[in-house]
DNA sequence: TGAGAAAATGTAAGCGCTTACATTTCATCC
DNA sequence: GGATGAAATGTAAGCGCTTACATTTTCTCA
């Protein structure tokens, strides 16, 4: 069969990958048995699979996967668009994630939209185009248009990192407002008065407002009023959160507890206050949220909240997958909540007796 | 033209996606009319333009990325293999590098092998079939198949991390050796004899074993013997330091400092010697490499080595397209060797004076 | 005003794969 | 031994896009 060797010539494309029919050629059978003999295997002769393998073998052969999908219309990957991998804050559940997928034979690509919804509109499209059978995203606030596309293109979809009871989208994570408020309980109950909070910025992070919002919720709880309550906004950053709290400390009032939006954050908190020859928690008091091993190695240990990283990372792959085979029919999945604990360490301590 | 609506009807599939056919038709052009709106909008008309975009918009078309690439036989996609995102190690570097590809219209595809070169030639392999234009690999250590599949198909690709001066392979790094050996000369001039090291598995990771490589070069050159250094083998992550570092110090002849792999392997050091009541450096001096966020918050702060991450992913990138348009011809691309300097801050200090 | 060039648009042939359907091969049984 | 059906294989039609080439429209200038 000349003809293909013709075509190589024509285009003379000199080393360019093998094709299934190259393949096909070598093994001397028809392109759609080598197909077969790939995605099929028992639907092929003992011989001639072998046959065909070895010339897969020999002539390196990787099957050229925009040509699989557009014939197949599936692609067999998912996507995830995370806010950003600068820091760790979703290494651990994204990898949770992808293992889970990899065990069910899904790649998983990802992208991060440095806190975005602009750009996590863009990657939206871009991993739509890229033929992902399903996505992970984080947190509900994004674009209208991001839902938009991925409704009308009928895209199985997850939020995670959040709940939202409102929203008929299917969603998992943990309570983002509740469980500050929470920790903010006990730092109220510990006799604290004088809060503050180092948040990342709010506008497009439903997850830092909330924070913020249980911070509130839980000084009206005790009579107090959320109005004075300091909030500094800045990204999440070790040095931006070392920054953040220098600018509290060294205003008029200085708060005798720290509240961070995560343990980032806090952690610069932590560092700049023994620079500053803050004593942490004896002078003053500092919380993260997230619970990331960065809690634990800075001095004194990081109290914060615990969050099922891991956990929310398997489920989402699990509902996903289930959702993409069609599981759920068109009823929306089920949204799941996940608990989260207060971890203790050494940050958080009584507030100072001159200020009590 | 009814044939599209039969074609939608046959197979009945009714929300998928639109297609260029699909705009064409509401614009009331030809597809290569659209095709050239998108790709080379200069020789389309101003009024077809406007029509056409309007289409576009009308119907949220996103174009089929597969189909695209099957056809332009380009995929502006580089792929970029890492060892792990689980911590920040090459988040950096790896975000520089996104940002340059970005800006000149390239899409990032990241994955991460685990460490394992088995792992890593899979995903090769998965990333050239997804039609990736050229590769980001980190080190030199893979299976020899995973260069197979790179020369063959002619992909460009770069090493960063590493270099290697006795390999024709183009690579954007730093003497992992002599950088580490630099360090460990700066330790023994303080005074220090017993010291021990904490590394990564060196298997599969030239890293590694050239940083270990390098703490034996300046054991040489102070007349010591490298056999009796002490080394440790852990991945990388905060506990796994903590265990190793426990471990040397209750083995019966303490070091007076621990150089470690990296920083994160530091860190884990550092936390766990202020639980064994050990006050570094006055006790033990500690090392780290790579001078990441968490070098500076841990107490006291990590003397280290400081890595040009972001000029490190920015080279690679321009270097990496470079490549990919032919600008290097058949001749390999030359690789570029970055310095590294020690970052002092109070980890390591003079060894103890009973030691001394 | 009309010939010729330039610009805009259309036509249609693939890119490498999957898969419905058609054909061949082969074991089975009366 | 030949009809029968199952198993194996082949044939060929797309999947949605780009692009060389053909055609039409528009512009330019004598």
């Amino acid at each position: 069969m000349p003809e293909e060797k013709l075509r190589r010539q024509r285009t003379g494309r000199a080393n360019s990958s093998p094709t299934l029919e190259d393949v096909a050629q070598k093994a001397g059978v028809s392109t759609a048995t080598v197909s077969r003999c790939l995605n099929a295997p028992a639907r092929v002769s003992e011989a001639t699979r072998k046959q065909v393998l070895e010339a897969v073998n020999q002539l390196g052969y990787a099957p050229n996967f925009g040509a699989r999908a557009l014939a197949a219309k599936r692609t067999d990957t998912f996507g995830a668009i995370i806010p950003t991998m600068e820091n760790a804050i979703f290494a651990r559940g994204l990898q949770a994630f992808q293992e889970e997928l990899e065990q069910n034979g899904i790649t998983l690509l990802v992208s991060s939209s440095s806190y975005s919804p602009q750009l996590e509109e863009k990657q939206v499209h871009a991993l739509i185009a890229r033929g992902a059978d399903a996505l992970l995203l984080i947190g509900h606030d994004r674009t209208p248009k991001s839902y938009d596309l991925l409704e009308s293109k009928g895209i199985p979809h997850v939020i995670a990192w959040s709940i939202a009871h409102d929203v008929p989208r299917t969603s998992i994570g943990f309570d983002n407002r509740n469980a500050m408020k929470t920790l903010a309980l006990e730092v109220l109950k510990l006799g604290h008065r004088d809060l503050a909070v180092i948040s990342a910025p709010r506008e497009g992070n439903d997850r830092a407002r909330e924070r913020c919002q249980g911070v509130a919720d839980a000084l009206i709880q005790f009579g107090l009023r959320p109005t004075d309550l300091p909030i500094i906004e800045t990204p999440y950053s070790i040095s931006n959160g070392a920054e953040a709290f220098q600018t509290l400390v060294s205003s008029g009032n200085r708060p005798t507890a720290v509240l961070c939006g995560n343990d980032v954050l806090a952690a610069g908190a932590i560092s700049r206050a023994r620079e500053l020859g803050l004593r942490v928690p004896d002078d003053i008091s500092i919380t993260g949220f997230d619970d990331i091993e960065i809690a634990q190695i800075v001095s004194p240990g990081l109290t914060t909240v615990h969050v099922p990283h891991r956990k929310m990372g398997i489920h989402a792959a699990r509902l996903l997958i289930a959702m993409r085979n069609g599981e759920y029919g068109d009823a929306p999945a089920e949204s799941l909540e996940l608990q989260v604990t207060i971890t203790w360490r050494g940050s958080l301590g009584p507030v100072p007796l001159r200020n009590a």
